[in-house]
RNA sequence: GGAGAGGUGGCUGAGCGGUCGAAAGCAGCGGUUUGCUAAACCGUCGUAGGGUCAAAAGCUCUACCGGGGGUUCGAAUCCCCCCCUCUCCGCCA
């Protein structure tokens, strides 16, 4: 999304940049399109001029006393006239807004130019795998034989994509939650929120979901209320429309969610266990920034996620995503992967991303400074998501008789030192 | 869910078919005055889109008075639907 003049103006910028995340614009269709709405704003606009002027001609006249009944029956015709070119408007406008609309964000000049996932860059990496003196069995397995996980039961309930937790695996997860909002708000300065977990559609336009991902989404028949796909929404939301006090940035959001999202085309990956869920908990940072340090709260909001996995004692490794694995809005991501023995692998378990001005722009929101005012950047990451720890902690901290040791930052939050099966 | 009252520019608030993009006050901005502060006075003060322009400024036009439809030559004002806020009742956690 864009500013119209900016756009227009930068046209073939926009367009160069983004084919290196393989978004092939058709500069020739939408500069046809923009000047076919141009044109007939114009004509619309010159109808109405007419029509203004006229009725206040009349409004003159009557005031006179004249009668004025057959200039009124020439404006009904000039009026239809002018409903029929504000269809074909209305029509234009909303056809290029729309095109404006699905165009993806430049991606920062930083940013490695690639084709997919396998482009992507390992930045750093933290903590060793450790090395089993058995075979580490993967948490769908651990789970059930511990009595904490019921993956059956919850197909039974709901379906597929969907988890019970008993006992201590439900205590687990709320323990990370308080665990990781206690980490972001006491030592990185972060103001807990608690949003809506149902979104209207305006919401998920402001960051992005809308209106090209509406398929991954879930929606409430019959109603404008959608269920998050994550807390990234709703906070970033709760400034749309608004100026912010430039004194106050940046500003620092943690909020814990569930997050729902329908998996669509996602079929046939990580089916087995809770590593892709319909819906998942998660806690997410989220931040206002002055764009001239955007990048520098990218940085440490990334850190302030590795803190909650360095706290945990798990081995990660965190890479920065090539300019064709971004996501729709962002202008640079880093993943951070947590090292999962189950799968033997490093596994996606929170995006830091940097939007730069792109939400803001659908959001409209803005801050001021003096007495210019300008549009924020908005930057979000996972802090973690909760349910892919949780599997973090059950395979790395295993024991050969399937017991699980709980890390000690968690100790005081779960009240136990391992968890045994029942 | 039922009954009632409302939603107007950054805020307060008038307007209830044409003279209204909208009075007035406050805040803001520029200036005069001033030892400084304060006060007073003068001016200025919405957003988006189009045209003009190399561009900006300026000028000009169009739209916007919670959102969407309608009536009318003409709607902030009249009608319909929806949303939100407040009060009372009901229900519920």
């Amino acid at each position: 999304m864009y500013d119209l003049a900016y756009f227009r103006a930068h046209l073939d910028e926009i367009a160069g940049r983004l084919a290196t995340r393989g978004n092939a614009l058709n500069l020739d269709h939408l500069r046809d399109l923009d000047s076919r709405r141009r044109s007939a704003i114009s004509q619309a606009e010159d109808l109405k001029r007419r029509r203004n002027q006229e009725s206040a001609e009349i409004a003159r006249l009557r005031r006179e006393g004249a009668d004025t009944a057959s200039r009124q029956q020439q404006m009904r015709a000039l009026g239809e006239e002018v409903a029929a070119l504000d269809k074909q408007v209305d029509a234009l406008d909303e056809e290029f807004r729309e095109r404006l609309a699905s165009i993806p964000n430049v991606p920062h000049e930083s940013v490695p130019v690639g084709k997919d996932a396998a482009d992507n860059v390992e930045i750093r990496r933290v903590g060793t795998p450790r090395q089993f003196d058995f075979a580490p069995k993967a948490h769908w397995d651990l789970g059930p034989e511990l009595g904490i996980l019921d993956l059956e039961r919850a197909a039974k309930i709901t379906g597929a994509r969907f988890a019970l937790y008993w006992g201590l695996g439900a205590r687990l997860e709320r323990s990370l939650i308080n665990f990781m909002l206690d980490v972001h708000t006491r030592h990185h300065g972060y103001l807990e929120v608690l949003p809506p977990f149902l979104v209207n559609s305006q919401s998920l336009f402001g960051t992005g979901q809308l209106p090209k991902f509406k398929e991954d989404l879930f929606q409430c028949a019959g109603q404008d209320f959608w269920l998050i796909p994550t807390a990234e929404v709703p906070v970033t939301n709760i400034y749309r429309g608004e100026t912010i006090d430039g004194d106050l940035l940046p500003v620092k959001l943690c909020a814990y969610t569930p997050c729902f999202r329908s998996e669509a085309g996602s079929y046939g990956r990580d089916v087995r266990g809770i590593i892709r869920q319909h819906q998942f908990q998660k806690v997410e940072l989220v931040k206002f920034t002055s764009p001239d340090n955007s990048y520098d709260e990218l940085e440490k909001l990334t850190a302030d996620a590795e803190d909650i996995l360095s706290r945990l004692g798990l081995p990660y490794r965190t890479v920065v995503l090539s300019t064709g694995d971004m996501g729709f809005s962002s202008a640079k991501t880093y993943d951070i992967e947590v090292w999962l023995p189950g799968q033997n692998d490093y596994k996606e378990i929170s995006s830091c991303s940097n939007f730069e001005s792109f939400q803001a722009r659908r959001a409209n929101i803005r801050f001021r400074s003096g007495k210019q005012t300008e549009y924020v950047h908005t930057l979000n990451g996972s802090g973690l998501a909760v349910g892919r720890t949780w599997v973090a902690i059950v395979e790395n901290y295993q024991q050969r008789d399937g017991s699980v040791v709980v890390p000690e930052a968690l100790q005081p939050y779960l009240g136990v030192e391992v968890i045994r099966g029942r």
